[in-house]
DNA sequence: GCGACAG
DNA sequence: ATCTTGTCGC
């Protein structure tokens, strides 16, 4: 594990000077190898205690490779902006317990479309030194015409925020509503987008995070932070054939604040 | 001071 | 995120 390390015991005040500090040390501009495993990570809260789970896919098809998971006592509470310091110790707990580091990490949250312009993406993907990316499932900063999103998947627009595009929205399925795209570290917005895309296998959250999502869901019910993958198989199944429900529900679509 | 506000 | 049943629409 290389990169920026510091304690999570810290104030809200003592966060976001860490994020100011910080951030200027994150890559902006694509500086990763070829993909050949990609990472989705996601964590789930059970009272005071938080579960982490990291799931590793193969590409291009995103078969399941490793599944880990950790829990850790809730020591920071929810604050907009500081959703790092919240789930890092959790999701870092997880992380060291891969076998094989990803060549790429989607986190549950976002990116660079962020007020500090360091969210959760650009946070651990730097302190991890992994490439990253934020796939969100509603705005925090900034502003997006999703009525000019096409309906279609593979349909963008970006995200701006005081004067400069941070991110973008995502249309990752036919007629379902976008998620918000952003990069975190090691890639341009450009890249995040292709590779988050290229995750995404006819649901709304790409495959890394649904997984993930899926784990911890399995393990706060269960109990424990041991699963393997076979715990996840049921759920590699493609979705139904939904297109037009899916396409009546897009005209509706009022993300960013649901 | 009044809203907005990842998960 | 979490607390929670049914329910609308394909």
């Amino acid at each position: 594990m290389v990169g920026p390390r510091h304690s999570w015991a810290v104030s809200a005040a003592d966060a976001r000077a860490l994020q100011r500090r910080l951030r200027e040390r994150v890559i902006r501009g694509d500086a990763l190898g070829p993909v050949a495993v990609v990472a989705g990570a996601d964590v789930a809260f059970a009272g005071e205690e938080a579960v982490a789970a990291i799931v590793t896919l193969s590409v291009p098809a995103l078969s399941l490779c490793e599944v880990v998971a950790a829990r850790r006592r809730v020591a920071f509470p929810y604050v907009p902006g500081l959703l790092t310091f919240r789930e890092g110790p959790a999701l870092e707990a997880a992380f060291r317990r891969l076998r094989r580091r990803p060549d790429l990490i989607l986190f549950d949250g976002h990116g660079l479309a962020h007020p500090a312009r360091f969210g959760l993406a650009c946070h651990l993907g730097l302190r991890w030194d992994v490439p990253a990316v934020g796939c969100a499932k509603s705005l925090l900063t900034g502003e997006v015409a999703l009525e000019r999103l096409g309906r279609r998947r593979g349909g963008h627009r970006a995200i701006r925020a005081e004067g400069e595009v941070v991110g973008a929205a995502l249309r990752t399925a036919d007629g379902v509503r976008p998620i918000f795209v952003s990069a975190g570290h090691r890639v341009s917005l450009a890249t995040a987008l292709r590779l988050a895309f290229r995750c995404c296998r006819g649901y709304r959250v790409p495959e890394p995070l649904r997984l993930a999502d899926a784990a911890v869901a399995l393990l706060k019910r269960r109990g424990g932070s041991v699963l393997a993958p076979e715990d996840l198989t049921p759920l590699l199944r493609f979705p139904r054939q939904r297109r037009a429900a899916a396409r009546a529900r897009a005209r509706l679509d009022t993300p960013g604040t649901a």
